[in-house]
Parts: structure tokens; sequence; C-alpha cells
RNA sequence: GCUCCGUUGGUGUAGUCCGGCCAAUCAUCUUGCCCUCUCACGGCAAGGACCAGGGUUCGAAUCCCUGACGGAGCACCA
């Protein structure tokens, strides 16, 4: 019998079911309908009124292009759930994760860049009144207490499950001595405050971690420089997210046993921990340079890199300066889904995303690398290919010929054969010995095929400069500067324009100087 | 050492919760063809994956076990 329904067809299986079941049927096939979204669902979205979310940068320089992941699904999911989403920077550590006074407004504008907007901004740093209060009522339940125990002591004895001494002292005492704290009455080291989970605890990560610590090193904003006092990442995070009624947290898997043991506080306070999405890290390929900030810090400083926004740099601000739109970027980080597994992503997903953006806008131009010149003869005084081949209306350019040309190396066809210069004429490389005079009075002289030989596939087209009055080009590439030479009506593009040079590829004009034109290399 | 987590084509992803419609989706990528006075755009076609081994089952990418590989945490960093 079984056997007899594996052999049914799904046509056949699905016209029995609809005689035997067909309410059923309809609602296999209504989840069959689903829409497809390129980010799975969040969980339990019903469950509350607003989905709200969060980004919490460590700001301590422009982005690279992995930060972009948050905003942008984030960015995304606030679209899709009509929820919103708060910048929250997490700038708790003066000293070993000193902020970066120019990162605060770096990072909102790149959030900016990728287009999407945070419904609110806050600084934690701006907020430590409020994180003394809560320590307070932590201690108060009972959930915290201050010790001063070394870091490497107090590691021993949580290694063997055992608690420290300063575990059981008396909430009055806990009181004082963390009121000292945030007078400020302790150096760095020698006191913390200690959430009170579970000493036994089989994850040894979880055991009574640090809430709180000492600081020497002022703070670099100004609002902030007096406190010494100050609380760690998953005290401070946690705190501040039911505070500002985050419903879903997504992070790094670096963080996994972060919501374990916030876990605690929340318990202590009787909050409802938000939902959680942990995802893998993510690798660019095509760079040489490694994804942190502090890396390019380095080398910045090191004038290995010209700044954020260098092509070999593997920032945002370098892409935005290629020209290469927020909204690529977002497409293509959209596609890495939320999996926990670490992913790479590929530059040529970014530029697939883009292309599809600007193809559609970039003017036509030609741009002759390591020109090799030519006499032209017997043709016409000028070329005159179209602006943009799917749109004829946008005119033509006007390349002269008449003083000569310029070819690539790669397209300079042998002695006797013929190359099409495109928009201008098939022309023949005149063979050796017709001149005398050498090498720079090679000549590439107009025949009278028509366009057939290049149809036929006799003749290849290629892309051509004149040899005087062209405009010299430096293009700024993510492996180093090429130049060239342009056709002059390149001129008449103006900065920020992104175009097409024809078998070349996309590139942002950055620049018209008076001896030359800078762009930066988009992508093929 | 202790504790978590993961493993689908070159890359990413869908499917895994609730086993059958999955000889496995979509995108990117590579190759070929068509279009084309670009190696762009567009069109067509092809290529390429369920980590391994056991088990459960009529049936396993999907459930269970073991192993391998990879990642993360055990910080007075974020």
């Amino acid at each position: 019998m079984v056997a007899r329904v594996n052999d049914l067809s799904t046509e056949a299986k699905r016209d029995r079911l609809e005689d035997l079941a067909p309410e059923e049927l309809a609602e296999i096939e209504a989840e069959d309908e689903e829409d497809e979204h390129d980010l799975p669902d969040l969980p339990n979205v019903d469950d509350y009124d607003e989905v709200r979310m969060r980004a919490a940068p460590n700001p301590n320089g422009p982005w690279h292009i992995g930060h972009a992941r948050m905003p942008a699904v984030i960015g995304t999911y606030k679209e899709r759930y009509d929820g919103s989403f708060v910048v929250r920077f997490d700038d708790t550590d003066p000293e070993t994760k000193r902020p970066d006074l120019d990162a605060y407004d770096a990072i909102l504008d790149d959030i900016d860049y990728l287009g999407f907007e945070p419904d609110d901004v806050i600084v934690a740093s701006d907020r430590l009144e409020t994180y003394y209060e809560h320590a307070r009522d932590l201690i108060d339940a009972g959930g915290a207490y201050t010790c001063s125990c070394s870091g490497e002591t107090f590691s021993e004895l949580k290694n063997s499950g055992e608690a420290c001494p300063h575990r059981e002292k008396d909430p009055e005492t806990i009181r004082e001595e963390f009121e000292a704290m945030v007078d400020g009455e302790y150096d760095s080291g020698e006191m913390v405050l200690r959430v009170r989970t579970d000493i036994e605890h089989k994850n040894p990560a979880l055991r009574d971690w640090v809430a709180f610590r000492m600081i020497d090193t002022p703070h670099p904003r100004e609002e902030a420089a007096e406190y010494r006092c100050w609380p760690m990442l998953d005290f401070q995070s946690g705190v501040d997210d039911h505070l500002t009624g985050v419903t879903h947290i997504i992070r790094g898997i670096d963080l996994q046993d972060s919501a374990k043991r916030q876990r605690f506080v929340y318990d202590y306070f009787d909050w409802e921990y938000p939902e959680v999405i942990h995802w893998g890290h993510v690798q660019v390929d095509a760079y040489d340079v490694k994804l942190s900030t502090s890396t390019l810090k380095e080398k910045i400083e090191a004038g290995d890199l010209d700044g954020w926004d260098d092509p070999r740099a593997p920032t945002l601000k370098s892409l935005r300066r290629r020209g290469i739109r927020g909204e690529a970027v977002v497409e293509a980080l959209i596609g890495l889904g939320t999996s926990t597994s670490n992913v790479d992503l590929s530059m040529s997903s970014i530029y697939a995303a883009n292309r599809e953006l600007v193809d559609d806008d970039a003017e036509r131009y030609f741009l002759v690398r390591d020109g090799e010149r030519f006499d032209v003869e017997g043709g016409p005084d000028a070329g005159h290919p179209p602006i943009h081949p799917d749109h004829e209306d946008r005119g033509e350019r006007t390349i002269p010929a008449a003083g000569g040309v310029v070819l690539e190396p790669g397209d300079v066809p042998a002695a006797g054969e013929r190359v099409w210069l495109k928009g201008y004429a098939c022309v023949r490389r005149e063979r050796d010995g017709a001149s005398a005079i050498g090498a720079d009075s090679e000549t590439l002289v107009a025949t009278d095929d028509d366009i057939d030989v290049v149809r036929d596939g006799d003749v290849d087209v290629v892309h051509w400069a004149p040899a005087e009055d062209n405009i010299d080009v430096q293009m700024r590439t993510p492996d180093g500067d090429v130049t060239g030479v342009a056709e002059p009506d390149f001129a008449e593009t103006t900065v920020d324009d992104v175009v097409q040079f024809e078998r070349v590829g996309f590139a942002r004009v950055d620049e018209h100087g008076s001896e030359e034109s800078v762009v930066y290399w988009t992508h093929p």
C-alpha cells in the first residue's frame, strides 16, 4: 500500500488529497506561497508591540565593510516590521578600547551612506549615573558584591569553582565600597563589583563576572572625563537593552555567553530578556588588508594607506569614494543571512549589485592605459561613439583622430592586421618599412571595410584615445594607481559621476585638476 | 582542560523545527552561445554541494549516536 502511494506522482497525490481532505490541501499550498525574504523572519515578533533593535558600535574608527552588516540587517528588519532601531555607542573603556572622538560622527555618517537613519542615538558614557543606580539596586537585591581579589587570584578560585572571601561580605560594606568606587577612591585594579551568579556554574565563563571596574585614564569625551568607575560591556549593554526597549538583539558569536551572563542580572531585576540572534564573523575577499579597525588605523598612521577612504582600504569610506552605492553594499550583506557560521563576502556580489544600479546612468568614455601612439591616415577627422549604447537620445561623443591615436598595448594589431577603432573605422597597421623614421611613426591606415568584418569575427573592436588634446587621468584602484589618457569629452563629466571606461570598467570621477583628472575605479 | 556553537556547489543562501513534492532553491561565480562597433547591459545554456560513519524508518539534507573539521567563550576588552 505504502509503496503504491510512493509510486504516485506529485500531481496524482495532490489530486487524491484534494478528494480526501480539501481543507488540508489548502493549508499546505498556502505555506508554499509565503513570500521569500532574503533574511529569515525574526523570532516571536508577535509577542511585541514593536520590533526594536540596536546597533552598539565601539567608536574606535570609521567602519569597515563588515561593520555595515549590522545596520544593513537591522535596517532591513526595521522596514519589514515597521520597527525601529537605536544606535548606542558602547564607549565604556577609556583605556584599552579608547574611543576616537571623530568616530562617533564618522559611524553615523557611514550609516547614512548605507541608507538608514537611526531612530535614536545614545552614548553609554553619558549614562554612567544610570548604570550606578542599577548597580545599587542590584547590590540591594543581593546580586552583586565588591571584590578586591587580583584578577589572577579570582581566576584560580573561579576555575576550581570556589567563592572568594568577599562574596559573603555584609551588604552595608558592599554598598560603602561601591560608593567609594563611584567616588574614585580606588585605583585601577584595586576593587571591582561582581555579579553574584553561580560560582559552581558548569560554564566557567558565567561565574561571578565583573560588572564595574576602576580605570585611571580619563575618558576622552569631556562630558565623561571625571568618571573612574566604569561598567563592563555585559552590565552596561544588558541594562541599556532593557531601558531602551530593545526586543531583538543581533550580535556576533563572540558574545554568545553575554546573554547567559546578562540573564542573571535580568533575573534579579525581574526583566524579560530580549530575543537574541548570534551571527558569525565576516571576511571579505579581494583585500590584502585585514578587516580590522585597529590594523587600518596603524596602516594609515604609518602612511601605508592615504586615509580611511584609500581605495586599498576595505572601508565604507573607500567604497563610497569609489562610487559604490550604500544600497549595493546592503544588498550584498543581506545576502549573507544571519547564520552562526563564519562567512566570506565576495566583493563580486557587491559589484554585481552596484553594476545593476549604475549601468544605466553611466556614460561611456574611452580610457587608454599605457598608450602606444599611431598616426592615422585615410580616415575621417574624428570618431563618434555613443554616450550610452542603450540610449541613443543621449547623443554621441567626438573623438579627434587626425592628430594620431593611442591604443592599449594589448590592442595593438600586428603589422598588416586590422583592428576596429570603436566609433571610428576599421584600420590596418602598416607593415614595417612603410616609413623609415622608426617606431614613433607607425601608422594605421583606414580601410573601407564595413562593420561586417566585426560581425564576422574577423576584426576586434578596441577603444582608443586621441594622441593630442587628450586628458591625463590617474585612476586609483584597490591594487594601486594606474595612469592613462581619456578622450576630450571626458572633461564634461562632473565630480561624483560614475562613468564606464569601455572595456576597462566603471569609475567615479573624483577630481578634474588642471594637470590631470583623478578617478576611482569602481568595479569591472 | 572546561563550556557553548557550527559544517549544503568557488562564495553566500533556501530547505533542517513538523522526514516523503529535494537526483536539492536563488544569487554570485566560471565556461560556451546569442545580442552588440565594450571584456558593460540583456538573453540562452552548461558547470558545481547535503563533512564522515553508524542507527531509526517503507523513506533521511532533515531525527538519534559517534567521529572529524571549524569557530567562540572561560578578561578588571568591546
